[in-house]
DNA sequence: CGGCATGTTTCGCC
DNA sequence: AGGCGAAACATGCC
């Protein structure tokens, strides 16, 4: 489920966490820095951030004299199927490969604060249920390698970087050094748009293709975004599964694995 | 049962 | 050294 427009979603719904403390936390080892609850308990929300996939949530501690200390962001990060459930509410209702079951077994971190959810002292006001566990909690992650985030990207900056690359667009467009927040659902969706083909490579795009796939970027994912994320494009989950016929001309569509993911597209207007 | 899944990291090969 | 592709990770579902 998670791709920037989910992490966006979720940013949005941190919000109300902004000026609460953390007075609890709960989390699995596994998934989790050294000591991580240690550090967080204790600390208040300054402010909620997203940058690519990864929602920051921005902590300060108070130091032993009483003033404010050093100012950490906790960073959230999903992998392929974690969701999050801020002060009980599942903003994103299915997870389009799991159930949708949402089991507590599968949260890897819990997070309480004071004050509480309207909804309950007893709800958690942050989990992260994650059940393939691929997803993490940090501190104070380190995201200088990222590229230009999806909501910020401009057709010089993304020529740049293509030019850099001789992979396929595809798989340039997967790599979070070049675009931060596009995952695969959303990279063949700009593709579709800007009738590009997922065969390329990066470095054959000129200036006008560059423009139309920043076109594209920036036009369609305001609209996903409103409508509830990356699955709500033209190649839904469901297109994808039926590889049924494209929107745009009503020729098949077809499938490969491209920069090691399933690529969709269509191969009469995607050139 | 085999295969596949909205992601990231690591390993090995040029 | 650094770019690139494949494998690994971990678990659930069809």
């Amino acid at each position: 489920m998670p791709e920037g427009l989910e992490a966006e979603i979720w940013r949005g719904a941190c919000e109300p966490l902004v000026g609460r403390t953390i007075v609890a936390a709960r989390v699995d080892e596994r998934i989790a820095p050294a000591g991580f609850a240690e550090v967080v308990v204790g600390s208040l929300i300054t402010g909620v951030r997203r940058v690519g996939k990864v929602v920051l949530i921005d902590t300060q501690r108070e130091t032993p004299s009483g003033g404010s200390g050093d100012s950490l962001p906790i960073g959230l990060h999903f992998g392929m199927t974690g969701r999050l459930v801020v002060d009980g509410h599942a903003m994103i209702g299915q997870l389009s490969y799991a159930s949708g079951r949402d089991a507590q077994e599968w949260d890897r971190c819990v997070l309480f604060t004071e004050p509480p959810p309207t909804v309950g002292a007893d709800v958690p006001a942050v989990r992260l249920n994650d059940p393939r566990r691929l997803g993490r909690v940090t501190i104070d992650p380190d995201l200088s390698g990222l590229g230009v985030d999806i909501f910020e990207i401009t057709a010089p900056v993304l020529a740049a970087a293509m030019a850099r690359r001789s992979i396929a667009l595809k798989a340039a467009l997967l790599d979070q050094g070049v675009v931060a927040g596009l995952g695969n659902l959303l990279a063949d969706e700009v593709l579709w748009w800007s009738a590009l083909s997922p065969h390329r490579r990066a470095n054959s795009l000129d200036l006008r293709e560059a423009k139309r796939l920043t076109a594209a970027i920036r036009r369609r994912l305001p609209i996903m975004l409103r409508r509830g994320g990356s699955t709500t494009g033209v190649l839904s989950p469901d297109v994808r599964a039926a590889l049924g016929a494209c929107e745009r001309d009503g020729q098949p569509l077809q499938r490969a694995t491209i920069g090691g993911r399933t690529a969709v597209w269509c191969p009469a207007h995607q050139h």
